[in-house]
DNA sequence: AGGCTTTAAATGTCAGACTTTTAAATGTCA
DNA sequence: TGACATTTAAAAGTCTGACATTTAAAGCCT
């Protein structure tokens, strides 16, 4: 681990890139405890607060956690699927809504992703996936329901649907894209006659994932990605002319 | 912008997450300059270097910026999608490496997410995105390639493929999920003949990308996927007997 | 042996000073 | 008047040294 005294880039980076690299090179394992902030110090030769910046920008990407106390200290963390999952709907979320980014775009990508878990999940999602699918589909169809639970449900309903593909990388993938579109979605005003038609779909789907046919649960995908666009550019016009 | 007095957090991640909190909300909006460190280590009642953790905090997730100098700050940076690119990037490859994802899963997730772009793909590449694959066929065909070079093109290939589908979303969504295989696909050793039966399914759906068939493109990648498990399971399996 | 107390190591926080960078204000000269 | 050089001040970056808090382990007592 070492800096280059010549380089112009702040001292915190710097460190922070050094300690970084160990990590991914494997030089420091999960769950090894670096050197104290004092050692870190001494051994970049600069004072503790810079040792302490980098180590905090460390620790914002989870890649290390620390502990107080004797025998405490910094130590590489083992990302886990919740934190990578965390920070991916973070960043997504955010990616979508300084950039402007279309619900026409966001809607697309969201369902082409999905689809390419559908056949996984026709084929391997558990009892209990198709539960949780029927459970969310039940839900949406309560009277009394606000928009935003509905939203809630719906990816709710999707994230199983993910998820039943039993595929974690797939999982993790996917939540930025499902989640992120959240704030999207509770853009738009449903009635009741659109519930029943997005309820309808979800109905389809589950059972075609129910029956173990993959194709299906493409279809229906693709009917439900039509549906939502043409929802959304409905009520945007309307929003539009207003 | 507020933090809990009561809280047994961390003063730094108290404020990092109000900031945060006051980005995501729209109280600041991007390129607002925040509050000078003094002003914030006034407003919050904590010290200049705890206000300075706290920021780079932030700054490690590409939240703000910062600018030395005379009408300098930190300002909230618009997360661009190369940034998003390059931490889902990192943020992929730590999870696989340290969570010894195998390459199976690994290899299901990718190409189930690039079949999803490969229909988009077809119809809507440019010329500059099919000439990129066929630039990139051509170099995987050159005689004293190393094989680190070989799944550095493969990647470039595939990453055009997915860029050809003019979504950014799932460009940036696809990232993770291609260049994190990098690691793993260098672990193995590509014989003449795997390097010729790859580039034969490379030039497969290249063509079907430019006769604009998606069906073709995605049964194309199907066998290449099958391909791919089928060597790293040869390679793992000759190693393990070693 | 078991529980209590002490201790020391480590992070968390603070205060204040100095350095470096940078843009804007000011001044100077053609 | 305008272009260029100079000064100035604001802000982040860095350093030093100190104190507070937490926590595990060592030591002690019963």
């Amino acid at each position: 681990m070492q800096i280059d005294p010549s380089s112009s880039a702040d001292l915190s980076v710097q460190i922070a890139q050094a300690i970084k690299d160990a990590i991914i090179s494997g030089e420091l394992i999960v769950d090894e405890r670096l050197p104290s902030e004092a050692e870190l110090s001494d051994h970049f030769q600069v004072s503790r607060p810079t040792v302490r910046e980098a180590l905090k920008r460390l620790a914002a990407q989870s890649l290390i956690r620390t502990q107080r106390g004797a025998s405490g200290g910094a130590f590489v963390n083992r990302l886990s699927f919740e934190d990578a999952y965390a920070q991916q709907v973070t960043t997504s979320t955010l990616l979508l809504s300084m950039n402007a980014v279309s619900f026409d775009t966001a809607c697309e990508a969201r369902y082409a992703l999905e689809r390419a878990c559908a056949p996984l999940s026709a084929v391997r999602r558990s009892a209990d996936h198709l539960a949780t699918m029927r459970a969310e589909i039940f839900r949406q169809g309560q009277p009394g329901l606000t928009d935003v639970a509905f939203c809630a449900s719906d990816v709710a309903f999707h994230r199983a649907l993910v998820d039943g593909a039993g595929n974690p990388v797939l999982s993790y993938q996917l939540a930025g894209a499902v989640e992120a579109m959240q704030p999207l979605m509770n853009m738009i005003t449903f009635t009741a006659r659109d519930r029943a038609v997005i309820t309808g779909l979800h109905t389809r789907i589950a059972d075609s994932i129910e029956a173990g046919d993959g194709g299906a649960a493409v279809t229906g995908l693709q009917d439900l990605e039509d549906e939502t666009r043409n929802l959304a550019r409905n009520v945007f016009a309307a929003r539009a002319k207003r």
